[in-house]
RNA sequence: CGGAGCGUGGCGCAGUCUGGUAGCGCACUUGACUGGGGGUCAAGGGGUCGUAGGUUCAAAUCCUAUCGCUCCGACCA
């Protein structure tokens, strides 16, 4: 991609409605623009990283064993009558009423709904285990919409329910959960924790938060230190054996938000305690019958009899991870993507647009680049290189490739890595080895 | 929902107290110079001052209402 035909719109100066750094680097960096309080406008970059976002997300779902499907924003107010939780939700939940006077509302989670398909298509115990998630926009309509994405009132939430015919059905599927959480926070390149949390207004008995630890947490967490030693990723994951010892190991140690913080208990940790800020990315439920009663979803069981099968629900909030990366992911100088999760990995810049030699140097780099399968973002503007310099830190893509008159003379170009600015003179070559890595 | 504040060109702001027909920086356009960390000079374009009423010879400025946005608190993926 030219970023002279891309539609990147960068702001040189933080707008003052910004106030914590993911939401002003994203304004900033072209990656979202504000519709209305809470609401925002993806524009391509920010795109680009929702989507990758998303994408690690399904495929870890799906290596789970979790099954993708698609429920609808808006929902009838009939269901969530029947849960009783209409009236209990508040002001939160956006009520609408269409044209025949039916009340509707966009939804702010899917129990219902879930629970309303699966009543109308499951009838054994021959059907189970399932889980079902779908990635969707939710609507919560917040008193006080903050901190950009991270809090917004529309955001983009993967949602998981699991089906079983008894706890300990229903223990596997959390800890099925459990785990694949772990792994996809681990693959966005975060170092998130499960910690004991309120269960909140959507009920249950057992439940964990994954909280990523970052300065501008919105929430006092504390947690034992070691697990910031723990890497999930180190070890095989096989989602069809019992999980229940890694689940174990990652709930062993004391790792709690501000709502749970126990003096006594927290101060046995010693050294080893670690009090910080924290950003919530992902909330697992187990909560048994609670809805299969309510709406009356039954199935049959082996001898016959009817069965309430026991629930969860599992959410990653998608859109607020975008901003939650960047928290746990910058400098002064702008965004660092990970590279999972980065827009584009390569951000080639030609230093000297014009110059015959280095407009031809960079349209080779920009085709061996891409030939060897990169997504890159090619700097062809007029442009100072002052200019070009700081445009690619702020939109901080993991690469940097320079090219400028200075290195094509002595033939080298210059790569440059994001996150640790470490700066190289090398081949062409030699720079496309180092960044397949 | 309680408290506080702000709406003036795309962005950041001054002007409001003390009324006289709108200004600065950045961005944008054109040209020249420049060329490795957001350049220099020159010439330009763009705003019914959130909206609606009112006071006045005259309103960005005073009064009333209303809408929007931000911050602190309570709440939350």
């Amino acid at each position: 991609m030219r970023l002279s035909e891309y539609y990147l719109p960068t702001l040189k100066e933080d707008p003052t409605e910004a106030q914590v750094t993911s939401h002003r680097l994203m304004l900033r960096a072209g990656l979202i623009r504000q519709a209305s309080a809470g609401i925002y406008t993806w524009l391509p970059m920010g795109l680009r990283v929702l989507r990758r976002v998303e994408d690690i997300v399904r495929k870890e779902q799906d290596t789970a064993g979790a099954q993708e499907l698609l429920m609808p924003t808006i929902q009838s107010a009939d269901l969530w009558k029947e849960s009783g939780r209409y009236d209990g939700y508040g002001k939160e939940m956006l009520r609408i009423t269409d044209r025949h006077e039916r009340e509707m509302l966009y939804g702010p989670t899917n129990e219902e709904l879930i629970t309303d398909v699966f009543r109308q298509t499951v009838r054994s115990y021959r059907d189970l285990s399932k889980i079902l998630y779908h990635i969707q926009w939710k609507f919560r309509d917040e008193v006080r919409p903050r901190f950009g994405v991270m809090r917004g009132r529309e955001f983009l939430m993967k949602d998981s329910y699991s089906f079983d015919i008894d706890f300990e059905g229903a223990q596997r599927s959390y800890n099925k959960m459990f785990v694949s959480y772990l792994r996809t926070f681990a693959k966005l390149g975060l170092k998130a924790i499960p910690m004991q949390a309120d269960t909140g207004p959507i009920g249950g008995d057992l439940s964990h938060e994954f909280i990523i630890l970052a300065e501008t947490g919105e929430s006092e967490v504390y947690c034992h230190k070691d697990y910031l030693n723990y890497d999930v990723l180190m070890e095989e994951t096989n989602y069809n054996e019992d999980l229940s010892e890694t689940v174990k190991k990652w709930t062993a140690l004391y790792a709690v938000t501000d709502e749970k913080y126990d003096e006594k208990k927290a101060n046995q940790l010693k050294d080893k305690l670690i009090s910080a800020r924290g950003i919530e990315v992902g909330h697992i439920f187990y909560f048994g019958t609670k809805y299969s009663k309510a709406m009356e979803a039954t199935i049959t069981g082996p001898g016959g009899e009817v069965i309430y099968p026991e629930m969860g629900s599992y959410g990653i909030g998608v859109s607020r991870l975008v901003g939650a990366i960047i928290e746990a992911s910058h400098d002064e100088s702008g965004i660092i993507w990970p590279e999972s999760v980065a827009p584009f990995q390569v951000g080639l810049i030609n230093i000297r647009s014009g110059d015959t030699d280095c407009d031809n140097a960079s349209n080779d780099v920009l085709s061996k680049l891409k030939n060897a399968g990169f997504d890159v973002l090619f700097d062809d503007r007029d442009e100072r290189a002052g200019a070009k310099f700081a445009t690619m830190d702020l939109i901080g893509l993991p690469w940097q490739v320079i090219i400028g008159p200075r290195g094509i003379k002595n033939g080298y170009i210059e790569i440059k890595k994001r996150d640790t600015g470490e700066r190289e003179d090398i081949s062409v070559d030699a720079a496309l080895s180092k960044i397949c890595g």
